[in-house]
DNA sequence: GCTCGTCTACGAAGATTTTCGTTGACACTA
DNA sequence: TAGTGTCAACGAAAATCTTCGTAGACGAGC
């Protein structure tokens, strides 16, 4: 049985990302929507911005939708999978497995609310009931 | 090429990482031995690994001791300080600050052992107790 | 002194990333 | 229908990253 060459999912470059996030938070959305989003934060040509997603549809990090004149463009991935690709892959690298360390790393020079401790404690019990 | 003005440590690049970790590891190394201990994982020419040094020192990311035939490079931060700002970088750039997000995507697709859910535990226990 | 192995320096090729200008298609409207 | 503004496609420049070949310096041993 041949498997399906399958696109190891492509870590997104530093300004692939931004754009992912864009998409993400908006939904699909056009050249144009994309790039009004950033200007927000950063100047950027438009062309640029184009530029991006067509690299990325040609990735398939991206789907484009051609049946309006102004194309649509998606995420072709959850952001939960991307991201979890993201976090594995440093964690990997830089930590060597270990998420005590990646977390040890995370908090540190930073202060994270009594909240953001809670919800951590409780992430850790849903894990571990989950475990088994 | 336009030198930055401040001295804001830079974020490494794979390969630079890679050589990082070596140097964290063994401590202040020649190019020989950096080479061969990246050559037990991948191969990777000897010239490759002494032109990124050569590169690291120029970005002030290792420092290099020529006082021998064989110059002595060692990393320029401690790997503490890099790796937290590796992940503080991840944490914003990718989950917009939440600690909780991060470890909850960490986690996924991966069984961590109970003894680092404990160890993970211990750490916001820690955390918590020096917050104040 | 001459040769051999090891070392650094230099340069450069190829890949990838980031950025935009230009061009021609398209559609709305005066 | 001529003018105006928006759009995708294309190409290409600049920056950065990754890789390595070649040349010349250096020191040990013959």
């Amino acid at each position: 049985m041949v498997l399906p060459m399958t696109h190891s999912p492509q870590k997104p470059t530093a300004s692939e990302l931004e754009i992912l996030r864009v998409l993400w938070s908006r939904g699909p959305s056009t050249v144009r929507e994309v790039h009004d989003a950033l200007s927000e934060k950063k100047s950027l040509g438009y062309t640029t911005v184009l530029k991006l997603l067509q690299i990325m549809t040609t990735k398939g990090t991206v789907r484009r939708n051609e049946t309006q004149r102004a194309h649509v463009y998606e995420a072709g991935l959850p952001a939960e999978q991307t991201k979890r690709q993201l976090a594995g892959d440093m964690l990997q690298r830089v930590f060597e497995g270990s998420a005590s360390q990646l977390m040890l790393h995370a908090l540190a020079g930073r202060k994270a609310s009594r909240e953001e401790i809670e919800e951590l404690r409780r992430l850790l019990d849903d894990y571990e009931r989950n475990r088994r």
